[in-house]
DNA sequence: AATTGTGAAATTGTTCACAGCA
DNA sequence: TGCTGTGAACAATTTCACAATT
């Protein structure tokens, strides 16, 4: 279990498990602040609109974490979560890009929370460059490979126009970075051991037009 | 076909083949802007990094747009997915908390793009009150059932703290908004009627992170 | 010759249902 | 008794493969 999964089991995880299990993170830690000391399957499922059955095949992929007749403790299925998911430490996060959304990253609670540190800014604009954000003073984008290799810059936030994207994106994988979380709307190219998640707001706008247009049904558990 | 799916239909469609609808908006966006008067499903898969049966199969649940030996018309088929997803006119959209993100939300170009108009702020904070962002006056939370209702809003946008979120979603519904994008990490509760779509950026950062510690493979089609 | 549209097959993901355990 | 852990059944989704069409 946690780390140590082998290649076979790791490859049984599905995309889908690996997303709920940010959500068993997330309904664990507000369970942890009232007085709960284990939960079971059933209000896990609730409290994110799942199923018990899928509360607990997600979690037999890493091991037994339950008690049978009395639930999951949940303090420690939380660390072991932030464990599995690797946000048990400080990861190393830069940001392409101080606009609108870059800005608005900049001061993310959620990120800090997680271990995600972003400790390194990067624009374009003369404007920008040398300014002060949050106590982190924006780089010039010129120097982006020397300095990402130099941070040990583990993931990188691309937050700038789709048409300048791909061209910085070449220049983080020349850094080494294996890790990319990509705001521009265009799907970005890169080698087959880069991991690149796309956040597309418009999309999901897109999805509630379409359900409002379609009268297509919400779905729900059950 | 189009906003005419009858209801059999309508609930074969997935959840996935609708976001893919997105993509191929957005790629079929791009081919426009140069001279391409067709293009194949193979193409159209490369630029997203899915295959070309997939593609096939996505636009076979909404008619027959293509031509057999040709390929599908450039324009044509961004026009009519357009008008399948709804966003062949303008949406109403008010947010709520005018905070780092929601300032953010304000100047996205892409959701003014594909005609999602932001014509209403709300906030709780006497100094945001009354101010002005990109031309809209931020109002005053506690009169947003009524607002919402006045301005025919048809869209909400929250963008505030998760121990608040519940509470205005409640008045939010009771205003007969129908569509919620989410911002707030936490899951809403609403009625059946009622859309919801999560927008949850630590999520893909944890995914990310997931894949790093674990050496989750990228998933890549073929 | 090229490429769509689509049933059928293969694969992946979810739910059931129950044995096993506290 | 209550609830986990999990193989087996089921459901959904993707891919294949090929007939149809230009």
């Amino acid at each position: 279990m946690m780390a140590d999964l082998n290649a076979e089991t790791r490859n049984r995880i599905s995309e889908s498990t690996i997303r709920r299990l940010s959500l068993y993170f997330r309904a664990l830690s507000f369970l942890e602040g009232d007085e709960h000391e284990t939960v079971s399957s059933k209000e896990l499922a609730k409290s994110e609109k799942l199923t018990p059955a899928q509360v607990r095949k997600d979690l037999s992929f890493f091991g037994s974490f339950g008690t049978r007749g009395l639930g999951y403790p949940v303090t420690e299925l939380r660390d072991k979560i932030a464990r599995i998911l690797g946000i048990d430490r400080v990861w190393r996060v830069a940001l392409i890009g101080v606009g609108n959304i870059g800005s608005a990253l900049v001061s993310y609670k959620e990120f800090i929370k997680q271990g995600f540190h972003i400790v390194k800014l990067f624009d374009n604009d003369q404007r920008k460059i040398g300014s002060n954000h949050k106590g982190i003073i924006v780089s010039d984008i010129k120097d982006l490979v020397k300095e990402l290799k130099d941070d040990s810059i583990e993931i990188v936030v691309i937050a700038v126009p789709a048409t300048v994207a791909q061209y910085l994106v070449d220049d983080v994988v020349k850094a080494g970075v294996k890790a990319i979380l990509n705001f521009a709307p265009l799907n970005l190219r890169v080698p087959d051991d880069v991991h690149v998640r796309n956040e597309n707001m418009a999309m999901e706008l897109e999805y509630l037009s379409f359900a409002m247009v379609n009268d297509h049904p919400p779905r729900r558990p059950k």
